[in-house]
DNA sequence: TTTTGAATGTTAATCGTGATAACATCAAAA
DNA sequence: TTTTGATGTTATCACGATTAACATTCAAAA
């Protein structure tokens, strides 16, 4: 007659909250949501999600974490199909990066919030260099191969593509592209800008 | 006798109230401010600002037109000393761009948060495309002079040129060039940025 | 002028939401 | 078996955005 209760102790909430919160934010588009909200849909009270989280933000940055790895899916996805160190490549990173911007414009969006103490901070930047870590790499290799006179500046080369990249994502994100350039593609200007300073020596 | 006694109505509560939004936001450099503040600093109660204002968005949308005036004011500032449509007039611009964000870092990120009603959302992309039509106009004429045949991807140019701008700014202003390359210089990026983006056809 | 309504303030709620307090349950070590 | 730490629960707070209900002015119509 053991009924199969749901028991007291969740037993893994705190995975489970996280993976609610990212649900929640998915499904309503916007990462404005509540304690509530979050613990409603795990089927536990809200101050449960205090024994596991300092406060809201931590949970936030818990759903960022697995924003990152949300990135990182789309940019390993995206070099399968490339030659490592080829043009291609570096545009293939970058498509992901616009791509995962605009399929998942929430998480992409509170990725960008300021927040979190500093511990939270140092993770979260650490996060953030693995990921430029390979566009590093891609660049790198490119640069030994066609133009090994400026390898020395591949870090440089590197960050000011990566922030080329994120600005227009950010402007697309935005709905800013089209208000400059009703034509504007973000795609083709990724891939210009990609083209000019990769030819350019820093 | 007359004591000059603060009178039952302020007068001109709304533009106060915007400026001492404004106000508060810089000293506390940032924009995470409450309608008590505000009214507390206007000597007003909270519900009286709500006669001027819809809500708490509308008031900060308010903020952001200050915020764009205040970019517009570095803007100008810039091409006091240039000579028009020359590369140093280019970069005067984009200098100017990168101080505002990091001058001014709270009514920076202010500008770029999501928000508002579809009506406050339309205002403000007006606002920005009409920054954004400085940079176009400086463009043009430079393309004019330095190369003619380009002159038709003026306006494409300037949009991936803001964007690069818009980038860097966004970067340094959450730390991260420094987290990315610690000998970053967001200013020479974005001059190595500039000369690279308008040396290529679009 | 006087009257009176619209505009603009005030104080007293309401409500949603983050966070804490105090108590309850359970599992695992002593 | 007892005890204790981890983890849930149900009150409760505190705070901040709004709204409700009432007050004061100013300005235009009578």
């Amino acid at each position: 007659m053991n009924q199969s209760v749901t028991p007291y102790h969740h037993g893994d909430l705190r995975n489970c909250a996280i993976i609610a919160a990212a649900e929640l934010i998915e499904s309503i588009g916007s990462y404005d949501i509540t304690i509530a909200q979050v613990a409603k849909r795990v089927g536990v009270s809200s101050p449960a999600l205090y024994r596991h989280f300092k406060d809201k933000d931590a949970l936030l940055t818990a759903v960022r974490e697995l924003a990152h790895i949300g990135i990182m899916e789309y940019t390993t996805d995206a070099q399968d199909s490339v030659a490592p160190g080829t043009l291609a490549h570096i545009d293939a990173l970058g498509s992901a990066y616009l791509r995962f911007a605009m399929d998942k414009k929430a998480f992409f969006g509170l990725m960008w919030e300021n927040h979190g103490d500093a511990d939270e901070r140092r993770a979260e930047a650490r996060a953030k260099r693995t990921g430029f870590q390979v566009l590093h790499e891609a660049i790198e290799l490119y640069l030994r191969k066609q133009r090994p006179e400026s390898v020395e500046t591949s870090l440089q080369t590197a960050t000011l593509l990566w922030s080329a990249a994120h600005g227009i994502a950010t402007l697309q994100h935005n709905r800013l592209l089209d208000t400059f350039d009703q034509d504007a593609d973000a795609e083709a200007m990724l891939r210009t800008a990609t083209r000019a300073i990769l030819n350019v020596s820093v």
